[in-house]
RNA sequence: UCCUCGGUAGCUCAAUGGUAGAGCAUGCGGCUGUUAACCGCAGGGUUGUAGGUUCGAGUCCUACCCGGGGAGCCA
């Protein structure tokens, strides 16, 4: 343990003077009596430069023997680097090998999905894993802030409960002392207890769904924040959620630009997430879903996807003509070239067969039904923000939720669609204040009413209007970073049929 | 549960039914500013499993196992 020693992101402030790093090391490069060694600390990675003239005899043998995720001290003069503005680079005086690595299995190059998920506890050291969880860190960081600073309290449904909610094929179930219980699905009922003694409340905790479910948007084990709000009706619910949104995104762009780099995440998008969002009535979505326009976009889709292929085809091909008299060096490109073709081409394929099952469920789609995932993607195609959807059939949401007045099959619910095909982050509404109403509810779902009196009692005691809902933080996570899986978006993800490490 | 794609060297992937290959990683050698460094040499294989078709199977057929992502469901 070195308590002098300096944290790399810190590392430009010291320009000029000696200091000592510790970390593990990354990568190595090597030539004539140079060794480039790349060091990572947590907070970031700096490259360390030896120069065999200019060190003794141990020193280079510590940068000789050092392997990729060795653990390193090092020591020297902070300097600019020759050739990168802005960046600094460490010439190494003296060196000590704290622990000596063999065989890490992540190298620098490509790796498979299950392979990287067999060693996540490992994964987590690369640069891309990185970016991602300082981002779903700083995103952790703006919740709190947003709403601290609105006044809301903090506080924490329980994890365990007792009684099924919604259908128990998507619970848990653990023996709690002799009896069945459940990991929670949500906080959502003890969300509004908290609010009727506190006001404005948000939980932040684990929730837990067995569905059966193996796509890019779901985990079993997920982290979600559910504000609630007492005298809040729908509207007020749609504004927080935007200005949550926006103020989510506005702080990682502020704070992450390196994070965003490394993920070589496109800005425009997220520049773009300004209020207002656009806000639809589920019935005007239907009409959207149904429109020639949407057609039309879906179309444009297919053709632009067919030509891309084309185009991918005939490049293989002039590959496969020219890479048996080529040069080596010049092969080995065309290999890249070749695998990264291959993949290009696989998704294509795939989305060439979705995107017309796509075009027909959103033309033959009927008012009353709940949109699935494609249907999703296809109203976010046309806007280039979030977007609300409000005020949904009552049918196809859950028993809590109040009726519009206006129109009693709609129930005052809303659901926040991110853009790019990301889908539904958000969804909530405003809550049913009336007993009798949701004593009916609780039958017609052919839930238990004993399970639902002390949430009842809500309703008996000083009923009033309130609101909330609840933010899928993986799901976010997932859209600010641009990425192609839910599954980088947590530590250790847990996923059908995957609990390890 | 269903649909769909895949399983070849430690890793990522090639291979028109006809001699299983490349890059990376590893080891050795070279190179005084490298950026997934580069150059040279070397070792490394029961092609997921079990059957079948064929003169001949990584390639075709059947069943099973494992994985990817899509549907349903959802944040």
């Amino acid at each position: 343990m070195d308590r002098s020693a300096v944290s790399i992101e810190a590392l430009q402030e010291y320009a000029g003077t000696t200091v000592a790093l510790q970390g593990w090391l990354q990568n190595k490069r090597a030539s004539k009596g140079l060794y480039f060694l790349v060091l990572r600390d947590g907070s970031g990675t700096v490259q360390c430069v030896v120069s065999q003239k200019e060190v003794d005899h141990e020193v280079w043998s510590v940068a000789m023997e050092a392997t990729q995720e060795s653990a390193l001290w090092l020591k020297g003069t902070v300097v600019p680097h020759p050739r990168h503005q802005g960046v600094v680079e460490l010439h190494v005086t003296g060196a000590r090998l704290l622990s000596l690595a063999q065989g890490y299995p992540i190298t620098p190059k490509a790796h498979g999905v299950e392979f990287l998920m067999d060693r996540r506890h490992l994964w987590l050291r690369s640069r891309r894993q990185w970016a991602v969880l300082r981002i779903r860190n700083r995103v952790i960081m703006s919740i709190h802030e947003f709403y601290q600073e609105r006044g809301f309290v903090q506080m924490d449904a329980p994890i365990l409960t007792g009684s099924a909610v919604e259908g128990t094929s998507t619970l848990f179930e653990i023996d709690y002392f002799g009896s069945p219980a459940y990991l929670t699905q949500s906080g959502q009922l003890h969300g509004e207890a908290m609010a009727m003694a506190l006001g404005k409340i948000y939980t932040f905790g684990p929730t837990f769904r067995a569905e059966k479910s193996k796509t890019r948007r779901h985990l079993t084990e997920f982290w979600m924040i559910e504000p609630e709000m007492a005298f809040y009706d729908l509207d007020m619910n749609m504004d927080l959620a935007e200005d949550f949104i926006v103020r989510i995104v506005h702080d990682v762009l502020r704070d992450c630009e390196t994070e965003l780099e490394a993920l070589g995440r496109k800005l425009t998008p997220l520049q773009s997430v300004q209020k207002p969002f656009p806000r639809l009535s589920y019935s005007e979505a239907v009409d959207l879903l149904q429109s020639a326009k949407t057609q039309d976009l879906l179309q444009d889709r297919i053709d632009s996807m067919r030509q891309e292929g084309a185009a991918l085809k005939a490049e293989q091909e002039q590959i496969r003509k020219t890479l048996g008299h080529a040069k080596k060096w010049k092969r080995r490109r065309m290999d890249a070239r070749k695998i990264e073709i291959n993949h290009r081409l696989d998704e294509i394929e795939e989305e060439l067969r979705n995107v017309p099952q796509w075009q027909a469920s959103a033309a033959a789609f009927e008012w009353g039904r709940d949109f699935g995932g494609s249907d999703e993607t296809v109203l976010t195609w046309h806007f280039d923000r979030p977007i609300i959807i409000h005020r949904y059939p009552a049918a196809v949401k859950a028993f809590y939720m109040k009726r519009d007045p206006e129109d009693d099959r709609l129930a005052l619910g809303m659901d926040v669609l991110a853009p790019e095909g990301y889908g539904e982050i958000i969804g909530g509404g405003e809550r049913a204040t009336d007993l009798a109403f949701l004593q009916r509810q609780v039958d017609a779902h052919g839930l238990p009413r004993e399970a639902f009196e002390w949430y009842f009692d809500l309703r008996r005691y000083g009923s009033v209007p309130h609101a909330g809902f609840g933010l899928g933080l993986e799901r976010t996570v997932s859209w600010v970073c641009g990425l192609d899986h839910i599954r980088e978006t947590i530590p250790f993800p847990r996923m059908l049929g995957r609990v390890y490490p």
